[in-house]
DNA sequence: CTGTTAGCGCCTTCAT
DNA sequence: ATGAAGGCGCTAACAG
């Protein structure tokens, strides 16, 4: 019993052929009851397992898809592989995850080799390089595998995506500072490239202008998603003639940093400077100075790609569906950004 | 170009057989070197992939291997797992992940689909429910499929693992929580039929052996991983008749909650109260008050039991080895449980 | 209701 | 150096 058992081996067993076993185990409408009993008994007995292999090379799907992120140990991404996961499990898909580590080579080579591995679906975040791998793209909707970008999108035909609407975001996150009486605000930008970082910086912008407000192009600072990028910028930005008086990152991380870094000048915050960040990380929320941030349904998020997913699957391959989801932000208001304390 | 193309349709534009084509792909030794670079060439133009699926048929290995983890939204998982793709990227394997959320139904199935979608190798942390599935298991090993358990294990012959020393873990806190002073310390443990909780516990009981500490039953308390489990465990021991002076947690979320109830009762940290936690969550070094912990190393955990697979499925089949790694845990000292601040 | 046959895409002896 | 044939395990069309 060590062997694997196929169908033959049943058959055998049983003096009738494959093809009826495999009828059998499948339920086949027109099998009679006994024997159907009789090879499903002998299969258990012979602890058999369909091998889902020859079901997938014969039928053309895996049942597996692939996800790409830049990393998972990552709160984010983490939790829209768990949406993903979750929403995917009842429909007997398995979840396949690469990373790429922002690096577009290894972007462009999990592409190929997800398709190489016949995956029935690709959902994934780009990289932060987004001028590239137009060939490996281009080759996934050619095999007539859907593709669906979260959070991370690209301009590519054919490509459904499920974002939030990061200018509203952007835009919630300012106008809540502006209300609590800053006038002077910072905004920690990442790579303009893509969307999210972009809608995000362009939200910023229309709440100070709907507001009255210059828009100073030396208070937006490019940054990296870290406590020390953080920190830099607030060096530059005190720096400068007229100093800020609050900061919209697009980065918790980034947001902390300088937090800290202001704190380390005796900087009172909120009351004399107000921090929002983006993302909702469970830090923001557990430190002592709770951090304002935007939520951006991470779970929410991979469920719903999940169900474009299944949408995209489920209809006649001809009609190429291109869905734009585009979900709420929702904007935590904590501590950093919060002037009137009880 | 739209429709996949197989090694027959090389071979029927070249007028040579499909077999040449396969060998030619696979640069066997024996054949011409023009013939291989016209296949070569013909394959990338026709937009050539190898069906991975069909290989693996053939050869019976998938180059997939299977993880299962309570959940994968959560920074100890989703490092382990990173560190098992990086691992195992380079040798060509994709990695299939499913998640328990702790229900040993849903592990049962798991193992049950893995194997049926006949991955290389399982490596798995097991549910906090650890007397069942025996039958799953076994179904696992009787197929001669590796499996390793990382972090939660279970005992069952044949099954190599990675862990941390969660003694040392657990001795190491205690001893420095004793070290700073504190002489009645309470312990938050989870579910004890887990070996690493339980080794954390006996850690902590050692440490206190050692010091000619008394152990007390009532300082131990039954807590879940939840800041609120964290809060209510510390209402419980403020009302013995000798409250503890400091608390090894076996979970930064449950230390964190602690921390958050001795504050509301205006308790001094660290001064008059010591925290320390396990797992060096992220936010643990983030909060002003920072909080000490232990840190379990889950990228080398991944790496490493990547290690143990790729060793386990090179060795001749006959031969099972099984393979004990124990990790050297590290604690973090920070403010939570430092008397002399500076 | 069940058996026969063929094929999914690939590799691999066995010939030639 | 290449062709022919068979098989990995399963399903589905075609018979009967």
């Amino acid at each position: 019993m060590n062997e694997k058992t196929t169908i033959y081996d049943i058959a055998k067993r049983l003096n009738i052929t494959a093809a009826t076993v495999s009828r059998a185990l499948n339920n086949s409408p027109k099998i009679k009851k006994s024997t159907r009993e009789l090879v499903q008994e002998t299969a258990d007995l012979m602890n058999y397992k369909q091998n889902k292999l020859a079901l997938a090379l014969k039928s053309g799907r895996s049942n597996n898809i692939g996800i790409i992120v830049p990393r998972v140990d990552n709160n984010f991404f983490g939790t829209v592989i768990r949406g993903i996961e979750e929403e995917l499990y009842p429909h007997g898909y398995h979840v396949i995850i690469s990373q790429t580590h922002d690096d577009p080579k290894r972007e462009n080579e999990n592409l190929y080799a997800l398709i190489d591995a016949q995956v029935d679906g690709i959902l994934m975040s780009v990289t932060d390089v987004t001028d590239q791998n137009y060939d490996a793209f281009q080759n996934v909707l050619q095999k007539n595998v859907p593709l669906i970008f979260f959070d991370r999108t690209r301009h590519i035909d054919g490509v459904s995506s499920v974002t939030i609407n990061d200018f509203k975001g952007g835009y919630l996150t300012t106008k809540h500072l502006i209300n609590e009486g800053c006038r002077h605000i910072a905004h920690f930008s990442r790579d303009q490239s893509l969307d999210i970082f972009k809608n995000r910086f362009l939200g910023y912008k229309q709440a100070l202008l709907d507001s009255g407000i210059p828009f100073k192009e030396e208070y937006v600072i490019p940054i990296k998603s870290s406590l020390e990028s953080g920190k830099d910028a607030v060096d530059i930005l005190l720096q400068l003639e007229t100093p800020p008086d609050a900061i919209f990152s697009s980065s918790d991380f980034a947001a902390l940093g300088a937090i800290q870094e202001l704190k380390e000048r005796n900087i009172n915050i909120p009351n004399d400077f107000c921090v929002a960040g983006f993302s909702n990380e469970p830090f923001t929320k557990f430190m002592e100075l709770s951090i304002t941030s935007v939520d951006q349904s991470p779970l929410e998020m991979g469920k719903m790609a999940a169900k474009v997913f299944l949408e995209q699957i489920s209809k006649t391959e001809t009609i190429k569906i291109e869905k734009k989801v585009v979900l709420a932000p929702e904007l935590h208001i904590r501590k950093s950004s919060t002037r009137t304390i009880f």
